[in-house]
DNA sequence: CTGAAAGCGCTTACAG
DNA sequence: CTGAAAGCGCTTACAG
């Protein structure tokens, strides 16, 4: 365990100044057999640049925060792991933080990735403590990028990127319409949330226009919430023949509970989802859904806070994504 | 934007020197009205604590990384977030690398954690390219240690720690004779690699004990791989009447499968998955499964890394941590 | 308990 | 293209 060698060692173990090193690093114009001589002799004395050093010099660190509100959700898993991938080949490390819906804990580590000087935020936030969240990152005078969900939507200093939300809401509703559903419920997703209020309103937009009557049951973004609601649909609305979930976990809960209630998912009851997480195409039966294209999605968010953070364009306040239905046999198609 | 404020700013504000705000930074002793005064300054100026700057002076950055083979796989996800927010509660920061199976991928995160300054590694590693891997790790001279998999099982300087895989095979082999099986199949897993070989030797071990002939049937650790082999069992291997699966998500694609091949999952078959991921609770039927308690194992990891980064106690080379069997209707328990 | 000084390993102008 | 010097914001002995 001896210590580290440094930019000195190499430039000694090469015959140049540390300068010259320093330029190496930086990928800087050196003359081409000097920069082989610096790489040749920082793999012989096995060098290990330091990013601290160069972070408190230069004021970079190279690292991003994402604080991500449930990991635990393949949806954001997903989110989450393509987007440290794209920042990966940016040259970027991504710093994790699972804040699991607590607003506390989520201010803590957004004071904590501050302190490492992360570069960037991008936050999925939880909801609570708006008040004392909002101050962290301000605190931090940092470039932030809100994702999927939006403490302050008007806050020209927190640009907000989404799917759009609303015409998945629609795009869902139109196609059991044409499926032949004659009375379609929505199901799961907290009352009062942006996100919720949103997903419903585009199927309340196109129920209204056809002047069918709603069903709504909100609730936990859960599985087990899906089979609860599947056995009171059954239960209490004998008459509904297609559902919108708010999500995939509660539509995959609904489908999970189909065949014990003796239900057929597909023909009797129409399902479909929202999110498209990877699990659709394994259940049974396949599950239609609204795609959020999310390596997409996670390209455009790393696009937008690595432009932000190296090339100071701050992204617009509330950018959209597009989202696009795919039909599988869980509604019929 | 103004620069941020310095330990100097926040000295000068609260009329001591800078000494005793680093003092009080540290959280040493110092005169509890002092010590208020220095904290009431920094929050009225604002003061952010720059880590690059301590960790450069202390060499010792606060970070962890973590760098995981498959973030979109459930397991490995709760593994993730506990550890990370376990990690959270102790003043460490986690640092997160998915390599997705891609060890060219996983030797470049490593060197790049390893610039970051990381205190410690824990790595679930990718299959291949052992050697690149191993030298990186060797290179970056920080504590590591290895979880579920293992790249070299007898390096004293790389300690291991997972489930005990082998009495879990044994204990889900156990329980499926004890319903009666007849005829118990093993499914998933990729041939030749130790966590396969180890959770089947639990199987064919006990199987041996009783004299029965085995079926085992190796291949992806996905849900279509699960979906695929239910039909491929109900048609060579008609006498099969309880699978044991690699992991969780196989058995859950076998489950998924079986409403359509007219299969009753519980009597007919009985599923015995791998790893208790929380959907096992929300399939149709839930599914009966090996837990390996991954909260507790995530608090044992961490634990273990931060007693070996803070006091230098190196773990033990190989440590097993217990299975248990959770009995679900999957397997008609 | 508090203050003055040195130094961690880089980068960044600035000369040569 | 290369070298000598200053400095990023802390921590760490060492005196007082």
């Amino acid at each position: 365990m001896k210590a580290r060698p440094t930019i000195l060692d190499v430039a000694k173990h090469a015959g140049v100044s540390k300068s010259t090193v320093s330029l190496v690093l930086q990928g800087a114009s050196v003359k081409e057999s000097t920069r082989l001589a610096v790489k040749q002799a920082m793999a012989d004395i096995g060098y290990v640049y330091n990013r601290s050093a160069a972070t408190l010099r230069s004021s970079s660190s190279g690292l991003m925060g994402l604080v991500i509100n449930d990991l635990r959700n393949p949806f954001f898993t997903e989110f989450a792991a393509q987007f440290q991938m794209e920042l990966a080949r940016q040259g970027y490390a991504t710093v994790l933080a699972n804040t699991d819906e607590d607003p506390e804990l989520q201010m803590r580590m957004i004071s904590s990735l501050a302190e490492h000087g992360v570069s960037g935020f991008i936050i999925s936030p939880s909801y609570g403590g708006e008040q004392e969240t909002l101050a962290a990152l301000h605190a931090s005078n940092t470039p932030t990028l809100q994702v999927f969900r939006s403490l302050s939507p008007e806050d020209p200093k927190l640009p907000f990127m989404a799917p759009d939300y609303l015409l998945g809401g629609r795009l869902a509703a139109e196609h059991l319409l044409e499926m032949g559903c004659k009375r379609i419920a929505f199901l799961g997703g907290l009352e009062g949330r942006a996100v919720t209020e949103e997903r419903m309103s585009g199927y309340l937009s196109v129920l209204n226009e056809k002047e069918i009557t709603p069903v709504v049951l909100t609730g936990q973004a859960t599985r087990s919430f899906g089979k609860a609601m599947a056995a009171k649909l059954q239960d209490d609305y004998p008459e509904v023949d297609g559902v919108i979930c708010f999500n995939d976990l509660v539509a995959l809960g609904v489908l999970s509970a189909c065949p014990e209630l003796g239900i057929k998912a597909g023909s009797d009851l129409r399902v479909v989802g929202f999110d498209d997480i990877e699990d659709c195409q394994d259940s049974y039966p396949p599950l239609t859904s609204i795609s959020c294209n999310i390596p997409d999605f996670a390209k455009a968010t790393a696009s937008q806070i690595l432009g932000w953070v190296k090339e100071g364009k701050t992204p617009h306040i509330t950018e959209r994504s597009p989202v696009h239905l795919i039909k599988r046999a869980s509604s019929g198609a």
